[in-house]
DNA sequence: CGAACTGTTCAACTATTATCGAACCATGAG
DNA sequence: CTCATGGTTCGATAATAGTTGAACAGTTCG
């Protein structure tokens, strides 16, 4: 299972892998800590395993996220340092502003 | 031409519109100042015209572009001062990598 | 007005991406 | 080893996005 270097990754596809609302709502939660796959399905509800395993596809292959074993299970992680080392400034500010989002003031 | 407004700018939209290359190095350039149209072709070379205006359509349609009439041309620019209050810092964390990617360390 | 100039919109086609069931693979438990 | 579990990959289909020529619209200039 195939990821970037860090050196490698470019910016227009981490921009587009973050412009799925489901896959941005997943990284944003990404930044508590690494989550098993199960636990990445969105917040509304299930959906089917391959869909999921396929956002996760692409997150990967941008280099947001890392997928490695882990037991029997798989655990996703974002790439922090990766990023914050390409591109500066990049997750806080995508993911700041998608956190404001998720609970819009009332 | 319908813009949307200020505070009603979509993340996922506008991470979208910039995932794109020539449009994320548009979006670079008009960082020094609005251009007409014409100016807006990639650098490569030209594309035809109804595929930059497709272009720009996308850019304006998610907020990153306003595209407003000038003498008997358009006049694109960035709509900085919007990005900025409702996501504050994504523009300089998205153009200024593009800006090193455009000019590659030699 | 009418022609030239700049761009946008339309419509058709192509290409990429999303979705999802089914088949498949790896790991750990019994 | 065998089975159940947790995920990925495959293949087909649907949906979305990109590309383009041609038609159309607004502006200026003669």
């Amino acid at each position: 299972m195939p990821h970037p270097d860090a050196a490698d990754l470019v910016l227009t596809d981490v921009l587009f892998a973050l412009s799925d609302p489901a896959r941005l709502e997943l990284a944003c939660r990404l930044t508590e800590g690494p989550l098993e796959v199960a636990a990445c399905h969105p917040v509304g509800g299930e959906i089917p395993k391959s869909t999921l395993s396929h956002h996760l596809k692409t997150l990967r292959e941008a280099g947001v996220v890392r997928n490695e074993p882990y037991g029997r299970q798989r655990r996703v992680s974002l790439r922090r340092d990766d990023l914050e080392s390409r591109f500066p400034g990049l997750l806080a500010a995508v993911l700041s502003p998608a956190l404001v989002e998720a609970s819009p003031p009332r």
